[in-house]
DNA sequence: CAATGATCCTGTCCGC
DNA sequence: TGCGGACAGGATCATT
């Protein structure tokens, strides 16, 4: 499920792929994936991409026919890239075609992913409010503070909620919490300025190793290039039966999602 | 306003 | 072997 160092190794490889080609046509290949705004006229392709950045788990694109993209994986959705054109499976939500006849396919076998075509003054109607970059300056323990101020929800689920922080999954959280030795279940507030120094530094820790690996392969994620990303060898206790110390694993259900953490190390 | 729950969707896995 | 059911979960919407 791509999470922040999946959708920037994504973003990396789909931005390096159509660098200098210019896209002819987008088709959409399901119903609800690629949403156009109504306020823009259909001629968007051809363009070239001139510009593409993440913010969160979402991929902004800018076109040089004057308007924006945004793309959202969510569950299983993947962009792959064809040097050789044609069909590509029934998952296939989304096609990319290139002048030069190559193509990127958008698959998504759960069909939650969006593509979303609009005008640039219209960005902000597609996109939900969002927090602090995890990786930007703004992401600081007096942020946090700021934001977990009376919050009685688990600091697991506040880590997730996208308008406090923006690109955490539940694999990145659950395993930033075990680094900081906290459990997952401990309200957001009551966590001291010593354990938000802590959450800070552990967050931006394992997203950079994260992105280093190019990612988690848990499930079925890969970059652009069908390539496996790394990150999964290191996890310590998504998905695991005993912590690195060899402890039992547990699993509790907060906030509809399942919570891996070690009962010994997490206090 | 905060917190919780249902929803979307399909591949995968488990038990019988 | 095959079937039903639980599960996975990001974001949104509805409910408490």
């Amino acid at each position: 499920m791509p999470e922040l160092p999946e959708v920037q190794t994504v973003l990396d490889g789909f931005t390096t792929a159509l660098k200098g080609r210019r896209v002819t046509s987008l088709t959409g290949l399901y119903p609800g994936t690629l949403i156009i705004d109504p306020d823009i006229p259909n001629e968007v392709f051809p363009a070239r991409i001139t510009c593409a950045e993440r913010r969160g788990k979402y991929m902004l694109f800018c076109l040089d026919s004057g308007y924006r993209m945004i793309i959202h994986l969510r569950m299983t959705g993947k962009l792959v890239y064809n040097p050789t054109p044609g069909e590509y499976g029934k998952h296939e939500r989304a096609r990319f075609e290139l002048e030069d006849g190559t193509a990127v396919h958008f698959i998504d076998p759960r069909t939650f992913g969006k593509i979303t075509l609009c005008a640039t003054e219209n960005m902000a109607k597609f996109i939900p409010e969002l927090g602090a970059e995890p990786l930007s300056k703004e992401f600081t323990p007096e942020y946090c503070r700021s934001r977990f101020t009376g919050k009685k929800q688990p600091i697991k689920t506040a880590l997730l909620d996208q308008r406090i922080v923006a690109g955490l999954g539940n694999i990145y959280v659950c395993e930033l919490l075990y680094r900081c030795g906290i459990d997952p279940r401990r309200p957001a507030k009551d966590l001291s300025d010593k354990e938000l120094k802590s959450v800070v530094r552990h967050t931006v820790e394992v997203l950079n190793e994260a992105i280093a690996n190019n990612g988690t392969s848990i499930s079925d994620f890969r970059s652009i290039d069908d390539k496996t990303g790394g990150f999964q060898d290191f996890l310590r206790v998504y998905q695991k039966k005993h912590c690195p110390k060899g402890h039992d694993i547990a699993n509790v259900r907060l906030g509809g999602r399942s919570s891996f953490y070690c009962p010994v190390c997490q206090k």
